[in-house]
DNA sequence: AAGCTGACTCGCT
DNA sequence: GAGCGAGCCAGCT
């Protein structure tokens, strides 16, 4: 576990439940690192936080766990738009945390 | 220290 | 809308 991990997984850990975020979203909120520095976070250690609160940026699940994203985030009432989720309606900016 | 890899993104075809 | 190339950056060899 590194630094940089816990804090990713710290920020993960405060979207609200039915709200969602991209890779590039958190890494910006953090104001370190990137997309792709996120990502590697959650292969890692996604399994410890909400990783499927956390997606690409287009709206389309993590490869590898789209079945399992998909009923965790009906389940949340996430609004979704067929396989993906409607961003711009459940993108979650980091305010009323 | 240099190189490779990957749950990323964006612009162009 | 799908495919491709380039830029991105943390972690591991």
């Amino acid at each position: 576990m590194t630094p940089y991990a816990s804090r990713v997984l710290d920020l993960v850990d405060r979207i609200p439940r039915g709200r969602v975020m991209s890779y590039g979203d958190v890494a910006e909120l953090m104001g370190e690192g990137s997309a792709r520095g996120v990502g590697s976070v959650m292969a890692r250690y996604g399994a410890e936080t909400c990783w499927h609160r956390v997606l690409m940026s287009d709206g389309s699940l993590p490869p590898g766990h789209e079945r399992e994203a998909t009923a965790l985030l009906k389940r949340e009432r996430v609004p979704m738009r067929g396989t993906r989720v409607d961003m711009p309606a459940a993108r979650w900016d980091g305010r009323g945390a």
